[in-house]
DNA sequence: TCGTAAATTGCAATATTGTTGCGAAATACC
DNA sequence: GGTATTTCGCAACAATATTGCAATTTACGA
């Protein structure tokens, strides 16, 4: 259990329990977005009620983001260290790999601009989503 | 009913069954993608499970297809002409009202394009997500 | 138009996913 | 260390999705 997953929590003026503990150590430590199957599977015992409203928590406070990647399914993602309680700055592209599932951040892939107006609706945010084949996958 | 919703489901080699028909008539009707739920309360007695497999029938036949719209509940909506059994060319970005909930086919938005690998990651398909105040939220 | 084979429908049962209320336990803080 | 507050975990429930199967409907040749 990393040390940074308490600060995080400190940050936030959050309690620092152990399923929380558990929860954030597993995003800091993974390299995927996590579906809340796969937090569950990760421990072998966790209660899924608590889960859903651990991820909430976090969501509110910004230290995870949802990670929309065409499935469905929610799964979710550590933030940029600049997100906070008030705003989310995760303007980046999800990778969805359509071999293994996982989904993935790519922060280096922006979110396209578009005007604020567009036909007369109004543009708040956009969102985009790659999906193919996974490096992992590929190399099979 | 119209006579369209037929004509599709004959050339497609469907049979032309009461339900294939309300329903497919309720997508060539409406403006916006509709979700199970819609279909659902669109007509004062369907089977749930029918409407399950009759959209799936349609999606595999390139008839509808999935708006991607981040909510997690899977909308669906008329397809290009163009689209067929083997392959869907609905490559456009779907728009989702915040305030309404309605999500609409952007068809002269293009999903953007993108190089066929991306550091080692074999990108086949974008999905664009625009999210805000359609028109009609806007005036109301 | 009728009869039969094949496809589709609708019901029952079940699985999965998500939500709410509340007492028990853990945490924060004096 | 003791108490107020927060969080956890169980129970109950709601919503969403899937499968099997018998009954009905459709397609189609006679």
């Amino acid at each position: 259990m990393s040390n940074s997953s308490i600060q995080i929590l400190e940050k936030n003026g959050l309690s620092k329990t152990d399923v929380r503990k558990k929860v954030l150590s597993l995003f800091l430590d993974s390299s995927s977005a996590l579906s809340l199957p796969d937090i569950e599977s990760a421990f072998n015992k966790i209660d899924r009620i608590t889960l859903y409203r651990t991820l909430k928590t976090f969501e509110n406070k910004g230290i995870i983001h949802k990670a929309i990647d065409g499935t469905n399914h929610p799964k979710y993602a550590i933030c940029e260290s600049s997100c906070s309680e008030h705003q989310h700055y995760d303007n980046h592209a999800h990778f969805h790999c359509l071999s293994c599932g996982k989904t993935l951040c790519f922060d280096h892939v922006a979110n396209p601009a578009l005007p604020e107006v567009l036909d007369g609706y109004a543009i708040e945010e956009t969102t985009l989503i790659l999906s193919g084949t996974c490096r992992e996958c590929l190399v099979g």
